[in-house]
DNA sequence: GGGTTAAAGCAAAGTCTTTGCGTTAGCGCG
DNA sequence: CGCGCTAACGCAAAGACTTTGCTTTAACCC
């Protein structure tokens, strides 16, 4: 697959991109999103503000783009030996991740962001997840869910009370939702 | 209830938030949204930017402010005599409404705002709604789940696809969740 | 190596945001 | 009813961010 025919990918850009993005995750560390700016990020990287304009648009993108790379999964799921338990360890991980006020801030700014293919691609994230560890359990002769059905009823309700609801969900509640899911086959 | 001591909310303030409300649904029919500013706003409302900036702080502020209005139940939702019919009515008419474009952008708007409020509010509205239907349903004699059921298993799903998922749900995708509910009662 | 050109730097112009201070008008009291 | 008080608005200047045209740099491909 070779890249698209006169645009960069390597060298000086992709060391641009680097360091602005790294520049994004120290700055989020050490101050809140209402004190970022484009000329501070652009400092932070050692580049100039028309530099990161010109690449990302806005502050916004720029975080979203940030934002993305941040959820990609690194691991295959945790192999506990069972269907049941490995939904639930993939359900706890899950909403500690994106309950904790950093994974917050992400998923707002993959909302916030102006095309839909940022909030997309996360839910594809989640998807390549459940597929792994459905796809363990149908090799095991376990009966099991279809991943939509896990999105409905285990990814929606725990992003969306994170969003929506007062107080934090427990991790016994998103077990819940996995014991009601499995009931149901 | 008396208004809060030294804050005024009649007479003129009263004027001008309905005037800088107005400007923004008028901007928001005939403009999009990386084209709002808040000058723009604040001429279209015949006022002066300073004040708009001392009330609301950022635009993401007024938007979700004007979003938060928008949301607001008006109508108890129409009783058709039934649970089933009652929360299939109910659930088009939710999901037809927030995977509209605007319906989308206010959503976007109350997820992207500072606090947490703006977004608890919406799902209070609905919930309000909810309860409105369960408790018809209550008064017949009708078996029904309880509003945080309803809540994690017909409205997170409808906002989770509709902002995380490629293409747009269908009203008969809505209504098979609604009978999913009710069969396991 | 050397030409080509995408992407970065620079700087000026334009727009948005913040802030201090004077003015207005709603509210409550006598 | 009129008067004082003060929250909220208007204005304008200062400051910060964003856009843009042009120049320079350095990957990529021959």
């Amino acid at each position: 697959m070779s890249p698209i025919q006169g645009t960069r990918t390597g060298g000086r850009s992709a060391r641009v991109q680097q360091a602005v993005h790294d520049a994004v995750r120290d700055l989020q560390r050490e101050r809140s999103r209402s004190e970022l700016s484009v000329p501070l990020v652009a400092q932070r990287a050692g580049v100039t503000p028309s530099t990161v304009y010109r690449r990302w648009g806005t502050l916004q993108e720029l975080l979203a783009d940030v934002a993305r790379e941040r959820m990609r999964p690194d691991d295959p799921p945790d192999d506990t030996g069972a269907l049941d338990t490995d939904l639930k360890a993939w359900a706890r991980q899950y909403l500690e991740e994106i309950s904790s006020s950093p994974g917050r801030e992400y998923v707002r700014d993959l909302v916030a962001s102006e095309g839909e293919e940022n909030s997309e691609q996360c839910n594809r994230y989640c998807q390549v997840k459940i597929r792994a560890i459905l796809d363990r359990a149908a090799e095991r002769g376990e009966p099991h869910p279809d991943a939509d059905t896990v999105t409905d009823r285990v990814t929606a309700p725990i992003v969306f009370r994170v969003f929506f609801a007062p107080g934090d969900p427990t991790p016994e509640w998103a077990e819940e939702l996995i014991d009601q899911v499995l009931a149901d086959l």
